[in-house]
RNA sequence: GUGGAUGUAGUUCAAUGGCAGAGCGCUGGAUUGUGGUUCCAGUCGUUGCGGGUUCGAGCCCCGUCAUCCACCCCA
């Protein structure tokens, strides 16, 4: 074996398709009885727009992201998330320009260039959703409104909503600020993360796993605490709707979206069961970023999960019975002279939308019938000496063991 | 990018520094044109890759690649 899949990156086999197809659909589904519509768009952009939308300081493009020249010296970027593009594409069309509100749903591949783990890859595959036009806190509920409709509908039952408001971003800067100086006496004894966060973005600070910078953590100041009127008001009614449409969540302080361009609410998906990489899906507000990319000041909100999270969390559920579709019927040509007529059979059935399955590999009967067992039709199709000379085929149901002669109208009538 | 564990047949796993094995799978067979269960036989290896130590390396050492776990970060 010369040549490796690239790490990080894996295949997806046709076993496991079936199990894609339902997810994806079912996303599909729900998305659009929002009234989300899909939008498809490159899996590479100018690696600018990443950088202006993401935060030079993220870690998404300081180290993350797949960059590239291409043959005019231009520099491109995978793609290391969905929203970049929507707001790129919605931004291009003018669709800032006419008012309304737009409603997308994507799928898609990203990339990012990190170390593999269960669960993180370097090709990963997202689903998101994006609320294009307004700031009305009913939105910020729709749209994890529809996520946790899409899981609910796989059947997923172990997952928790975490929720919280960064504020905008005059309040996340005064937030900032008072983090500094509550941390300001205590900045030798950080870890080095942290010492390093402290410029950056101190809120880091509040999730850090060593001991010391952890136990500073119970006093610090709360982002919750420098909200602005209309910030802490849009909270409270994100709250409200939420809890009016039945959708359980808890507030959590320390929700922070790794990208800079949220405002506002930001929420997480959490699955204890799936260990370090926990977070299936999360997103927020983002109101400040389509004018920041050089649109007209427009408010959105959206999200984004993981399918490879997702369908390790549900098979930690035990969902995983998406059987692929076997072969309705299996045929069995015994002999040459048989030849013509089986092809014909199989040709026929094929053009009348039966899947049919056949092994010419196979010579000897016995050898055939165990192939049409292997293949786990339903019945078997005999084509030999007999049945050449009477011009009726066998028809065997491999389930009960039944045969009998059929013509092809008979034969069509059962397997249809 | 950091730390740790692992890497042997298609697959799951064995093998004290001394002939690389087993189950499953796969192929064929068990008397005429009938599958599943059973029985018999056969097939399956660059021991991840590259060096080193040794009379001799799957096993010890170094490097490298990959996977997993924990950081980091996030989906």
């Amino acid at each position: 074996m010369n040549y490796k899949i690239p790490r990080g990156t894996y295949d997806i086999m046709p076993k496991d398709s079936a199990r894609w197809h339902h997810v994806i659909d079912t996303f599909r589904l729900v998305a659009q009885r929002f009234g989300y519509e899909e939008i498809t768009t490159p899996i590479f952009e100018m690696a600018a727009l990443f950088e202006r939308s993401s935060g030079e300081s993220s870690d998404v493009v300081q180290k993350e992201m797949y960059r590239f020249e291409d043959q005019k010296g231009r520099t491109f970027a995978l793609r290391p998330e969905g929203t970049a593009g929507v707001v790129r594409s919605y931004i291009e069309k003018s669709l800032d320009r006419l008012g309304g509100k737009s409603k997308f749903y994507y799928i898609g591949p990203m990339f990012r260039y990190d170390r593999p783990q269960a669960g993180r890859y370097r090709q990963f595959y997202q689903y998101g959703a994006e609320f294009i036009g307004s700031n009305h806190p009913y939105y910020d509920a729709e749209v994890i409104a529809l996520e946790m409709q899409f899981l609910a509908e796989l059947g997923l039952k172990n997952v928790s909503l975490e929720i919280n408001s960064v504020g905008c971003a005059q309040c996340s800067q005064a937030y900032d600020e008072a983090l500094r100086a509550y941390y300001q006496p205590h900045l030798e004894e950080l870890c080095p993360d942290c010492q390093n966060r402290f410029e950056i973005r101190p809120r880091r600070l509040l999730d850090c796993k060593v001991p010391f910078c952890k136990s500073l953590r119970p006093d610090a100041p709360s982002q919750l605490d420098y909200l602005d009127q209309d910030c802490k008001e849009h909270f409270t009614e994100v709250q409200n709707y939420l809890d009016q449409m039945g959708i359980v969540y808890q507030v959590n302080p320390a929700i922070v979206r790794g990208l800079d361009y949220y405002s506002n609410t930001a929420f997480e998906l959490i699955v204890d069961a799936l260990g370090a990489q926990n977070a299936i899906a999360g997103g927020g507000r983002y109101n400040g970023l389509i004018s920041q990319l050089g649109g007209k000041d427009t408010p959105a909100v959206g999200f984004a999960g993981g399918f490879e999270r997702l369908l390790l969390a549900l098979e930690k559920e035990g969902i995983t019975g998406y059987e692929p579709i076997s072969p309705t019927i299996f045929v069995i040509g015994i002999g040459a002279e048989t030849r013509l007529l089986t092809l014909e059979y199989i040709s026929k059935l094929r053009q009348d939308g039966i899947y049919v399955d056949y092994n010419p590999d196979k010579t000897s009967f016995k050898a055939q019938m165990k192939a049409a067992d292997a293949s786990q039709a339903r019945y078997a199709l005999i084509i030999g000496e007999d049945e050449l000379a009477s011009g009726r085929p066998t028809l065997k149901d491999l389930e009960s063991s039944k045969q009998h002669s059929v013509d092809y109208q008979q034969l069509l009538d059962i397997l249809k």
